[in-house]
DNA sequence: TCTTTTATGCAACATTGTTGCATTTGTGTT
DNA sequence: AACACAAATGCAACAATGTTGCATAAAAGA
């Protein structure tokens, strides 16, 4: 399904900058940090892509991956829904090239400690990535 | 042990800001967010406690506990080295109050993925810490 | 107390978050 | 195809935090 009629499933207008942002994390299976995506999407204003950010995760569309160094990365939704993000899986960061992906495990991890009610669980891994590991 | 001896056992000089992160962060068992800590320390330049917590997190005395919507979670490191941030404990984040806790887990957590070397893995769960379920 | 090394405070600038408001655009309707 | 309305965008403006350089002040050992 194209960014077109993602949008419109959602109930979002389809606008260029919001096709954009969409194709730009479609691209490939890394996050994207919010500093190149601002770079990629010069062409619009500063103010439109957090708007546009705000409003793609309120719908389920992306989320944020990874909150670090005052450096947020962005990554599409796999199965999140307009109510509920969904996210059972990992995200690692490689230390080497710092690029973020997020990782579907088959096992569900499970935390529990007295006194204190979970209701999510977020696991960020670090290391190195398989291209980095080649490299070296 | 005191704030002024921890400092000089690990290389660092006594300083007034020093002890005084030291003593607001060993208070109770939670983690201070960025605004908290300056407010706390009105009294010191904001740079400077910038440049303390660089310090004091480059010789593992204290660690960001957790960075979420661009405020940074401070704590108290409880057994990392200068060499070494040693975190074998989940950061766990209440949903009612925005208290952020390190809790100690006594099961070792692994996490093992294909092409991948993972060096580190940080967990944090959200969810109602104890005293907001109590109040409910 | 003196000296040297290090830390601090201040100024300055960059990046990102955030809001209000006028203007433009998307979309369903005529 | 043109219209009308709701929603999105761009711009201005300000706040918070990160970051660096440099002059001054303070800590630690002699």
């Amino acid at each position: 399904m194209d960014a077109a009629n993602i949008l419109r499933n959602r109930g979002l207008r389809v606008t260029k900058i919001r096709v954009a942002i969409l194709e730009a994390l479609g691209e490939g299976i890394q996050a994207l940090r919010y500093s190149d995506l601002q770079k990629k999407l010069s062409q619009f204003d500063r103010t439109t892509i957090y708007r546009t950010l705000l409003a793609l995760i309120d719908k389920g569309l992306i989320h944020k991956a990874l909150e670090e160094n005052n450096e947020s990365y962005y990554a599409l939704c796999s199965d999140c829904t307009s109510n509920l993000h969904n996210h059972n899986h990992v995200h690692f960061k490689c230390n080497e090239c710092s690029s973020v992906q997020c990782l579907h495990i088959s096992k569900q991890v499970g935390l529990s400690i007295p006194e204190i009610v979970i209701d999510s669980i977020e696991i960020t891994a670090k290391g190195t990535c398989s291209t980095c590991l080649l490299t070296h």
